[in-house]
DNA sequence: CAGGGTTTGTACCGATCGGTACAAAGATGG
DNA sequence: CCATCTTTGTACCGATCGGTACAAACCCTG
């Protein structure tokens, strides 16, 4: 047997191949190897238990890998670097899509609306948070990292459309710059 | 009868609020208040081809009402601040999802690729000419056309996110100084 | 009013949806 | 080795999916 936590990662991949709706339950049978009959062992609610872990997890790794370190810095001005880089790494340059971002425009909004916000406003508060830190009005500081956060999912959007990761890139680039000239 | 264009902009919604898979026949009959047989009558290839024209009709409408005006502008700075009002009025403070980033997200983005790549590089060469002729460098305005067209959004994803309309609308004005600003 | 083509609702198709029931298979403790 | 409990695959449930068939209703033109 295995247990949830090592099954997360390649539900979370279905989720944002097909979105919740889309994201059947034959194909995240097949894409973990069990049967419905493990799923419904190991997830008894079914489908939205599912979502819900995968969601929990995702936001569990940002806390752990952006949120914290932007909190604890000593150097804001590295963490906020460290987190360009961490973002460009999980998403791949674009071409993985933000799953609670997808989450966020689907119709299953409202039935995830708790995590997805939280996802978002911790993560603009950890980053308003060093941008303070590093000399920033407060004011101007939360108003940078929400246009940052908001910047970086569009970036998502626009590559993926156009199909050319390089949008990505270019556009992570740019918010270093914008970040690190002075407030 | 009513023609296909009358029923588009209802079509649209049922798009924008289930996305493409979530649309199912029996919510687009609803919504239209059409039966299977009407609908199939309207649309022989039955929901891409609901899709493909809900896209097309969008395609055209940002290109009468933002792309065109940019592109003809005699006073490119009016016509971009008009491209806000227009983007803030359409996407109802980020309470109404862009259908096309939608399908850029999802699964069934590579059947309507097309569409979705045209929609936003002609968004962003059209927005990149309005400012170049407004004085900036070409590179420059194109980079800065990227960042506005990935901004918009992501204010919309944030705005839904956080549930809060007021994001989208600072994310807008923020853009607009930023616009404004020497290049 | 009659004829002919179009538009419409409805019944139906096989496939698949999320979820349940349950018995065989596997692990665990004595 | 047995008894027990968990994990697993499979068959099955009603509902709904996208799509088709087709006859009744409708609208024109004569």
């Amino acid at each position: 047997m295995r247990g949830r936590a090592e099954l997360l990662p390649g539900l979370a991949e279905v989720f944002r191949e097909h979105g919740y709706e889309g994201a059947s339950l034959s194909l995240i049978s097949r894409a973990t190897g069990l049967g419905k009959g493990s799923l419904y062992n190991l997830f008894p609610e079914g489908k939205a238990e599912m979502a819900a872990c995968v969601l929990a997890e995702i936001d569990g790794w940002f806390e752990a890998n952006l949120y914290a370190p932007l909190r604890a810095a000593e150097r804001p001005a590295a963490a906020v670097s460290a987190m360009f880089d961490a973002v460009e790494t999980y998403f791949r340059s674009g071409q993985r899509v933000c799953l609670v971002g997808v989450v966020a425009l689907g119709s299953e909004r409202d039935r995830f609306a708790g995590a997805v916000r939280c996802y978002f406003a911790r993560w603009i508060a950890a980053l308003a948070g060093a941008l303070t830190r590093s000399g920033r009005e407060p004011a101007a500081s939360l108003a940078l990292a929400e246009e940052v956060v908001a910047q970086i999912q569009g970036a998502i959007v626009l590559a993926r459309a156009l199909d050319e990761p390089a949008v990505f890139s270019r556009a992570m680039t740019a918010l270093r710059i914008r970040v690190a000239a002075a407030g």
